[in-house]
DNA sequence: TTAATTTACTTGCAAATTGCAAGTGAAATT
DNA sequence: AATTTCACTTGCAATTTGCAAGTAAATTAA
């Protein structure tokens, strides 16, 4: 048993997770699972960059299949469902750091110089604290 | 003047930097040319992952244009063109070295546990080593 | 010196993916 | 009981991708 599972278009570790989220979205929802702290649809269809419904869908479809994010019913809404990374998305956490500092350094966003100091002075630390911040919220 | 420039989706470092290799190819090109030394058309054409000729002409323009990569002829056989990494992307360096451990952790890669020990123990070196490389053989 | 080959593409077209607008059904609110 | 909210699905046009074939310039072979 097991999914269909399309084939792998080599072994190569990156091409691998290219597969799961070389696309322009799901890095998008990922982001906002994992660093923004939105856990439902709606929040989730709010973002900045305006995904389509069916996108978002598609998405957290892949994602759960993947066993990158788990969904479950809201015990206090029955019409919502709270979408939760898993800790295969946490692990997710360093690269996206990472890109984020390539991002900020990239195209010379002022903004975000404080992050990027931090990424480069004490990126260990910077990477745990929002692991952690991640798990406790996701009660892993 | 200037390239004329779609929009910004958003101010996110993040988005910014998945507008240009957020797609299934422009990494995989990328890996080519950083850490795998493919710096010729047809070299590039020969991926493990079979990359279509319309496709791959489309994203060295692209990685051009966004001073990713630079194009020179070939002193030695005027058809061919060399495609070297700038220091702009030498930066994703770490990004892809973090990409690469995820992949083999979650596809439980086992030919490549080697590269993972030492992207968990020695990371800074690897990295260092990794650009250093690539920078003697782009002369930058 | 002419013909064949190699290289780096471009072109045309079918198939797949994306984006947008509207619709649906279940659960909550009024 | 009627309306609203929520998480989607559906239909369709537009864009992107993949595949096959073609082209022009440079090199090599005959």
């Amino acid at each position: 048993m097991g999914s269909p599972a399309e084939p792998r278009r080599s072994d190569c570790p990156i091409s691998f997770a290219l597969e799961i989220f070389g696309d322009r979205w799901t890095l998008i929802v990922l982001r906002d699972l994992l660093l923004r702290s939105h856990n439902r649809y709606r929040e989730l269809l709010e973002c900045d960059e305006g995904i389509a419904t069916n996108v978002l869908a598609e998405r957290l479809k892949r994602l759960e299949h993947r066993k990158l994010i788990t969904r479950k019913r809201d015990p206090a809404d029955a019409r919502q469902f709270i979408y939760l990374p898993t800790e295969l998305a946490v692990d997710l956490v360093p690269m996206l750091v990472e890109m984020t500092a390539w991002g900020i350094r990239t195209s010379n966003n002022k903004a975000a110089s404080g992050f990027l100091k931090r990424a480069e002075t004490e990126r260990d630390n910077l990477i745990a604290e929002l692991q952690q911040k991640i798990r406790t919220a996701a009660n892993l």
